[in-house]
DNA sequence: TAAACTGGTTTACAATATAAACCAATAAAA
DNA sequence: TTTTATTGGTTTATATTGTAAACCAGTTTA
């Protein structure tokens, strides 16, 4: 009937990083705050549980003297994403339930 | 770039329900928890945030001796979850995101 | 050298989801 | 006919989450 929903992605600040980074191959911590449009705190939260998931790959590092933190999808963040996606489609089109 | 989420919609089991009656334009408390596979009371809770919000109808009756909760979505419970899946594609798709 | 800005992290609080506990009515068993 | 179980839920307590505010260290600007 439905599948489960992953509860790490189903959450809008988390799901569209993993979304931008499903399609950039590399962001850091600037980029993905302007385009999500989060605060900062939230979203360093958010990057945080990516992490520890193993579903991304942070960096911190300098750009000259400044701090980068870098984030790059993993092949495990990858899976669950498309696993995901595909779980949802049993939620939005009947037709994709065998009920 | 990303749309907001309806944050009634963007609960797996309040999706779900909405799920159910977008293509079944009627059902009770019973067959949706069996559908569902939720607890009774986890539905209880969810079933009235979404009358509440008006994005669905419930109707508490009798068949025989026995009360039946029979839920009946609502125009602006399809507009929403239209909106919803819409809303979603900017997130599952990037080419759906006008960046 | 003080003020303001950058790039974040920590922490406190509010909101949410969920199951357990509960309740009233009916049906079945003893 | 009085337990006992079952049905169809609701209420409530708890755990988890999401979020922004407050904070911090380093850097530039005035």
């Amino acid at each position: 009937m439905f599948e489960p929903l992953d509860p790490l992605l189903h959450s809008e600040l988390r799901l569209a990083v993993i979304s931008i980074l499903i399609s950039v191959e590399e962001a850091d911590f600037v980029y993905l705050r302007e385009k999500t449009g989060a605060t900062a705190g939230n979203l360093s939260v958010q990057i945080n549980k990516l992490n520890e998931a193993g579903y991304i790959k942070v960096e911190r590092g300098f750009i000259g003297k400044r701090t980068r933190t870098v984030c790059k999808i993993s092949s495990k963040g990858i899976d669950a994403f498309e696993k995901y996606v595909e779980a949802l489609k049993s939620y939005l089109d009947p037709r994709d339930r065998t009920d």
